[in-house]
DNA sequence: CGATTACTTGAGGCCTGTCAATGATGGTGG
DNA sequence: CCACCATCATTGACAGGCCTCAAGTAATCG
């Protein structure tokens, strides 16, 4: 994968990887830190409609589509991997496990999104809330970052609100509504399960997204 | 393409064409009518993740994680054409453009659900209504479905209110709402945009779904 | 033409949004 | 080291959008 790397990026919290609209020329993975993927409406009304973590690749939409209909921001200090957008297709041609690879990236990232549609279409305050910390303490999990317990969890309660389609009021008196239950605590951008089977009553996660990922 | 294609099947109304965790052996195309994505909660809440247009693919996801999240069901009579899960490995080895092009399929895919967790997760209940038709309109305007302003849509309002995380109930009288206010009229299986301007400000709807998309 | 399914409409209550104020935390400069 | 400021988290009161329940109408089908 050498061939198509072309450099390294570092990105500072609240910086904006990938704008909304905009013509990459580039395509990332995420070495380290976290961002979030977001699109934004004319009233500016902010949707998040995805977490980027270590492992991810940000920017395929706009290299194969022309555009990215949703942007990147990180949340945390970011270590970026470079690639060439007009490389793809280089890929394609001549590394068919690769870009068979690219494609079930894809497919999972699609995963995630019926997903998230799903909860935040069917589920209640309470219940949003425990899908999004019940997913991401399992793909934390995934990624080794569980430690004692904890995940790291490095985003505010507005960056949820924004997931879930809830007001920011509401995200609180939800968490504070799951923390008293003694379901789970998120403070001091960590995140600690106490009781997953209750959570994932609330909200069913699909499993084995701990398939190992084709790493670029 | 005819190397792939296995043949060709018949969907009726209602029909399951792929089931929610199934593993499926092949994969579609729709050659005609049309159908619904749909995840289900163990409460028996459906979410409607998607809807299957004439062009689109169906299994993707099955055939390259190897299990479906969500299920196909036909709304109205459907010809699909069948492919073998197996060669998709096979035409990514040996054709690149045509391994680009599913790439490409599922990336433009991954725009719709954006779009649609937008609507569902930040608009009101009236906009989400709007948004859902003036969708439709411009998917089956592209699709050469339009004629003297009029696209078919044949599917039930609570395939809407499943789509939008609406009730049935509210579902109707935003129907009616957007009617009186003379913006669109839905019934007898046809939808009539009266005022599209006035639809698109109730709710943006990504442009140039129009690309060509890649056949197969 | 009867039965089933889909659509329509009204009433009442709960969930969630908005407004508002306070507390906690972290960074900055004197 | 402390005052100051900005950002984020927390909590309460109130209003409104949306859900549920329920009944009635229309359309579809065998």
């Amino acid at each position: 994968m050498k061939r198509f790397k072309t450099g390294e990026t570092t990105a500072l919290p609240g910086a904006e990887i990938i704008s909304e609209g905009q013509e990459s020329r580039h395509l990332y993975t995420a070495l380290s830190g976290m961002g979030i993927r977001f699109k934004t409406l004319p009233s500016g009304a902010r949707q998040v409609v995805g977490f980027v973590l270590p492992g991810d690749f940000i920017g395929l939409q706009a290299s194969i589509t022309d555009e990215m209909r949703h942007g990147i921001e990180a949340r945390t200090i970011m270590r970026l991997c470079v690639f060439d957008r007009d490389r793809l297709w280089d890929l394609f041609r001549d590394y068919p496990e690769r870009a068979y690879g690219v494609t079930r990236l894809a497919a999972v990232e699609e995963r995630l999104l019926c997903e998230a549609l799903m909860a935040v279409g069917q589920l209640d305050g309470k219940g949003k809330v425990a899908w999004l910390l019940n997913r991401f303490y399992r793909r934390l999990f995934a990624l080794g970052m569980e430690r004692d317990g904890r995940v790291p969890l490095p985003y505010r309660q507005q960056d949820f609100a924004d997931a879930l389609g809830l007001s920011l009021v509401h995200t609180n008196k939800s968490l504070a509504s799951l923390r008293d239950a003694g379901l789970a605590v998120w403070a001091q951008g960590a995140l600690k399960v106490h009781d997953p089977q209750a959570l994932a009553a609330l909200a069913p996660v699909d499993e084995e997204f701990e398939r190992p990922r084709p790493l670029m």
